[in-house]
DNA sequence: TTGTACGCGTTATCAT
DNA sequence: ATGATAACGCGTACAA
């Protein structure tokens, strides 16, 4: 095994060394059972002996299915997104499958392009998180319509019919706010993300209900949006709030980012986290046992919602032709975890 | 575009509407120079009709190449990992290529079973960073053997030549253990990782070393080793220490996640860092700008790392023949990212 | 400027 | 129990 620099075996030159035909080695390979007991192992050994590897790209070609299931996200390096891909990566790879992966950066473009690039490659099946910009659904129709199906995790879109699996994102948004208004605080603000996204506009959606439902009014000096939601994002929403006649005395950040940052920020000025301010976060990242005092948080199965993922894209995938059309919908309840700063 | 359920469209659906050949299909498709203005124009515009896409599946293996480069590490849902992935994928797509990924969970067997796995898949390159159970390479050897590159990044093989790019193990443990010593701590405790992995061989090592220069005496019981360094670990391994008659009074921890977990623990009890006990982690984490007070860290670029790997890969990928055998190597520097911890 | 024919590596169908 | 053949969709050398 040397001089044949990088020359890969075929079944081709298995079976000329064995003077079978190629179709014996195919099949003695995987046990196909037609083929006698000494065929198949002589097949094997010699298999093993030259380092035979099946070339997936000619079998996948050959049997239309390539065992691959893309994954689309606006960033890989978040905590809530890359927890949802170790649990993609864990259940494809337990049913045999591959895992492909791009991100978006949060824009749409990206998102078009990348969507037919997978597409190109044809996966299986496309689970996505929508990009923060995104509105038209355009790109993911057409691959739809061309048999792939597509799986919305999270970030799922408005006004279009798709499997989906989510959190319960009016519910989280009341849950949050209810916590904060049960705990003795008023003046509650909302840290959003861009309400372009159906998952905001329903947490937005929950907190009003709940301000409602407690005869709290609305303020909207005390909505901050942001399309980012980092740690600095949440810092100059909060910064400016401050700034406000009267100011508010708890805060429900759609993520742990943002609440961090702001809660970072009124520290860093002198209020007391949660005498002055209360702070309640959404995920439930790591970092909220690190932060002092400990973030209160909506929990958010990062890992468990990647793995359901890709059980209902399995089981699109294997769905019967008769049932396409129909889409399902997992939708996971969340609960508070209630820590120091609430 | 309704009757025929998911029947993809291919070059030949385009030839026979058009009457032409196929393969004048996918030359104009490619704007080939020697198909006309009008029949370029016509091909394209019935394959957008048609919403025609590529089958890359096909092509790549008539090209004998996939475009594709594969990815294994230990877990997808760190933020040292997350973070190097994200720089993989964004320098692959640039270049026009897919990123396949898979985690070994620390694992030498699925490391094993995984490399095979996206050797099967065909990928052009396989960057790698070791499970900590891993001392054996055969499964290395096997791929480079067969033609596939492989870039061993941050946890890089020992007594293994092979393409690496990763920090300066040994000057990051020596500095960080310095930057202990000349802010005047002298009980230095060492949190590292099985000593199986180099980079925890060289950072102790370069902990050693430092400790030696400044005439200062080794003791077994401040090193503290985990396979994991989660966490949790972090905070077991400072417990035990603190039970010694003559506990340290400052500690390096070679990941930022076991210096979280010590921190919060000494601070439990009661102990103010860092006062009565420093620390400085490595990585540089974002969790390091929010614990309090907040942590030092070796500086540990995540993100270069990972287009640096993808560089490296495509000029192995795209090397002549003649040079297969060379290896390179590069050696990326760190510095103290000095906070409030030590 | 365009068409013909073959092969990439595998596997399913039909023969023997 | 095994072999011959065709086909998956594309790209290209060769021919026209």
């Amino acid at each position: 095994m040397d001089q044949k620099k990088n020359k890969r075996v075929t079944i081709y030159d298995l079976a000329t060394e064995l003077n079978v035909s190629p179709s014996t080695v195919s099949r003695a390979l995987k046990d196909h059972f037609s083929i006698g007991q000494k065929t198949t192992a002589a097949v094997k050994a010699l298999a093993k002996k030259r380092g035979y590897r099946p070339n997936l790209i000619a079998s996948n070609l050959r049997n239309q299915q390539t065992n691959t299931i893309g994954v689309l996200v606006p960033w890989l390096n978040r905590p809530f997104i890359s927890t949802l891909i170790s649990g993609v990566e864990e259940s494809a790879q337990e049913a045999g499958y591959n895992v492909l992966i791009a991100q978006t950066r949060d824009s749409y473009e990206k998102e078009v392009i990348n969507t037919k690039a997978l597409f190109d490659c044809r996966v299986q099946a496309i689970i996505v998180s929508l990009a923060m910009e995104t509105t038209d659904y355009g790109h993911f129709e057409d691959v739809i319509q061309q048999g792939t199906p597509v799986i919305f995790v999270d970030r799922v879109p408005s006004n279009f019919c798709g499997h989906q699996v989510m959190i319960d994102n009016y519910q989280t948004g009341h849950d949050a706010t209810q916590h904060l208004i049960n705990s003795g605080y008023q003046r509650i603000a909302l840290l959003s993300g861009s309400l372009k996204q159906k998952i905001y506009q329903d947490r937005h959606a929950g907190y009003l209900a709940a301000l409602k439902k407690n005869g709290i009014p609305v303020e909207e000096q005390l909505i901050g949006k942001s399309d980012r939601l980092t740690i600095e994002e949440g810092a100059n929403l909060i910064a400016e709030m401050l700034k406000l006649p009267a100011p508010p005395d708890a805060v429900f950040s759609t993520n742990d980012s943002a609440a961090v940052g702001a809660m970072k920020h009124v520290q860093s000025i002198g209020l007391k986290v949660p005498e002055d301010i209360a702070f309640i976060g959404l995920n439930d990242d790591p970092v909220c046992t690190i932060i002092t005092p400990n973030l209160s948080s909506m929990s958010h199965p990062a890992a468990e919602m990647g793995r359901l993922a890709v059980r209902q894209a399995l089981e699109v995938i294997t769905m019967p032709q008769e049932s396409v059309g129909s889409t399902f919908m997992v939708r996971l309840n969340t609960q508070v975890v209630s820590r120091g700063s609430a």
